[in-house]
DNA sequence: TAGGATTTGTGCGTATGTATT
DNA sequence: TAATACATACGCACAAATCCT
């Protein structure tokens, strides 16, 4: 996914938040692993802009806490200590429980289309499972989740949450079952498709809230 | 409280935290109401900066969604629209819950002498009332109120939601009785030290809970 | 220990967008 | 409609900090 050429046309408020997510993709993916050099210069030239805007990119990653800078040093990325990740997961296991019952939006085919939609990459990832295909099924099946409430405070803050463990989460994979982790989530995404088909936004959520916390005593184990 | 000279020997780091928490001080005590334009030029000029490290706080806080820029017109204060607020509110006030279920911290003889000196200082308030100090006054002890967590993704996602909607409150204290908000908010100071007293941040997250709510149906009216 | 290489931080001139006359 | 004023956005050159030899 080569982003080499800029936008040409395009608003300086889009391309901060096109930077933005692209970075955050790949340290959430792992192509930056925690740890990892970014240097302003190079990424600046890959994405076809100064060094300015692409810091504005990264001032907003840091304030996240994805990565860290140091005056002479250079830009690192984070990691996390197991202590933070569960005071994280804590509180992503609440809040995903808050999304059924604040301002659940109205269930639309629409969303029940995109729910069956998720089962279906679910049951191919688990013909053939792959680490970052999971971790990718992952991030889109958050936001599909988020999107289920009105409470655009509660989206945001639980966007900020999920991007600030989602790394660690991969980084363990290799450490479990990869086979039996997929078959988890696609077990997680059944019982989320079976519950948007009785409009039942509670009881998806309820089901988020229990994979959150199994998944987060298996990641302590 | 002139911030007319720079601070020799400080930090980049330490310096954008200043300019950034001064800022928003201004905002939520609103010497700064919504729609004021702020110019990055008399802005560096005050903090004895170029427009470089201002401009660093001035991203936070558009992040923060406390002001806006657009090219070629200005920076402009934000205003929060009703139904906005509302969605805050409400996970502010489940937040304000889940602190005192997670990691609530052990309970320090330091911890209940500040929360009796926060009951005199209401009590001091609520002899001559005025907007400012109450405002400063509801500031502190939300940090306060913060402090009595352990769970560090929790106090900052409360105090991003804080600082969202804080200026509202203040800029509808002129509608309401400021003698009779002064009194409510003086009995929650001495609720929360009777809790504090006994141990119980439990009763003391309670206690703050419903007194968001009840502010909120408040703003409402 | 010293010095050079490398990296982020800063300051400023200019480009670009917007509103007003 | 065009011109002018003024704001933020950008790019670059240099300063400052750190690391390695």
């Amino acid at each position: 996914m080569p982003v080499s050429e800029g936008n040409p046309g395009e608003d300086a408020r889009a391309r901060l938040q096109r930077l933005h997510d692209i970075l955050r993709s790949r340290i959430c993916l792992l192509d930056y692993p925690p740890g990892t050099r970014l240097s302003e210069e190079p990424l600046a030239a890959e994405f076809g802009t100064s060094r300015t805007p692409l810091r504005r990119a990264l001032a907003r990653l840091e304030d996240e806490g994805l990565i860290q800078t140091q005056h002479g040093v250079g830009t690192i990325v984070t990691d996390v200590d197991l202590a933070e990740m569960g005071r994280t997961y804590e509180l992503r296991r609440e809040l995903a429980g808050l999304a059924g019952r604040l301002s659940p939006v109205a269930v639309t085919p629409d969303i029940i289309a995109r729910a069956h939609r998720f089962v279906a990459r679910g049951r191919a990832l688990a013909r053939t499972p792959d680490p970052r295909e999971f971790a990718r099924l992952n991030m889109d099946f958050f936001h599909f989740g988020a999107a289920l409430t009105e409470n655009e405070a509660l989206r945001e803050a639980s966007e900020r949450l999920y991007y600030r463990t989602a790394r660690i989460w991969l980084k363990s994979i290799s450490r479990l079952d990869l086979g039996d982790e997929v078959r988890i989530f696609l077990t997680e995404l059944e019982q989320t498709a079976a519950a948007v088909d009785g409009h039942d936004l509670l009881a998806a959520a309820l089901i988020r809230q229990a994979h959150i916390s199994m998944c987060e005593a298996r990641l302590r184990a």
